[in-house]
DNA sequence: CAAAAAAGGGATGGTGTCACCCCTTTTTTT
DNA sequence: AAAAAAAGGGGTGACACCATCCCTTTTTTG
């Protein structure tokens, strides 16, 4: 049974960082710790495959380096032979390098850090032993969320509205249906069932239909 | 329809904040902003009644407070009608009166803000004006999540594994059935129900079973 | 114009979760 | 010892979502 745990001190990150590890890992138990000393009672009494840090913990000062080192080696430390990732709101390269020489495997921004980007980065360390993604805005657009429609039928929504222009739905049919690994007649279904549901509720559609 | 604007440039924060208000509200259309270029864009064309401000976007100076009040102000000018929620990571009382003074109904501290506060925080606006919550530590023990459990199963175990030295199962029940609104005896069926499977699978259980 | 793309539907079975009901046996409490 | 709590099961209908296949009409594109 794969085990990891998620040292985060802000609860809804924390929530969303493990259901990203559990999207990651088919089976797979999942600890969330708030703090490094929960973390390190549980690194002392358990072992773990995955271990996700975000080094600006309640109790140390998150502006030292110091005290952002200090979190992060006593954790590898303590779980020498689990992978580390490094998750972080202010990230920059300089760091990164300093978590690697440490033993971490990924270092991660915040900003940018999607769903589903978190499998990518495992794969990166399986293939090249380390992966980095410092923060980058992506968005030029923002996202909708109808409370009426079904998690398919926002995700259609979601993917047609950021369709590039020139691109035709039937490609963006074709690459929902091998992203969510189904038909693309029923992905097409899902878009035009949602579509229909927001027109008959009277909604201004976001750009792009 | 009820519509409401969250600003935050941390993807998964961001969305875990759209999932919160689409909690609070029965029928409604969330959109989300990575920068303050979008929101704005979005609050000069649509009208909103709730939008949700994290003050440190990019290309603006964490560090400064006069960057972060002009982000919130810049937001409250542009949509005065509607109800403002500052959210941050690095909160302090100070800031959140100076928040207060230029108009928002509520400051919130991330480490803390769980699923499920976010509807208290609105009874709390409605019914005093305004609602303060800063961030402060308060899990002695660690989440557990299982990727075998169904959403209720999981629910079970984690309000069992909180329970209070002392008190009973039958009021863990209860107050489970309270919160999901359901019956007592169905909120006892999942956790028996989520402990066989744990057990069945040779779990270690969190403490408490 | 002809072909492709898009818009707009209807109907289907499978599956998982939800929420409820019932039962017995063992352990703990009083 | 009696009563309550806990452990451990089985079974049920309702319902939402998933995924598929089918159909027609309108619009756009080449």
């Amino acid at each position: 049974m794969f085990r990891a745990l998620v040292v985060e001190d802000q609860t809804l990150m924390r929530l969303a960082l493990m259901n990203e590890v559990q999207a990651s890992f088919e089976k797979c138990v999942v600890l969330g710790a708030e703090t490094l000393t929960i973390a390190t009672a549980e690194l002392q009494n358990n072992h773990f495959d995955l271990v996700v840090i975000d080094p600006g913990l309640p109790g140390f000062d998150p502006t030292s380096q110091g005290d952002r080192v200090a979190v992060v080696d006593k954790i590898i430390e303590a779980s020498p032979s689990a992978i580390h990732i490094v998750v972080t709101g202010s990230d920059n390269r300089c760091e990164a390098d300093g978590f690697r020489q440490i033993g971490a495997a990924a270092y991660l921004g915040k900003t940018g850090l999607a769903p589903g980007v978190f499998s990518d980065v495992l794969d990166d360390i399986s293939t090249k032993g380390f992966s980095l993604r410092l923060s980058r805005v992506v968005m030029t657009k923002p996202d909708y969320r109808f409370s009426v429609l079904t998690p398919r039928e926002q995700e259609a929504i979601d993917m047609m509205a950021h369709r590039a222009p020139g691109v035709k739905r039937k490609e963006i049919f074709s690459l929902m249906a091998d992203r969510l690994a189904i038909d693309a007649n029923s992905a097409e279904k899902y878009y035009k069932q949602a579509r229909a549901k927001l027109m008959r509720q009277g909604h201004p559609l976001p750009h792009g239909l």
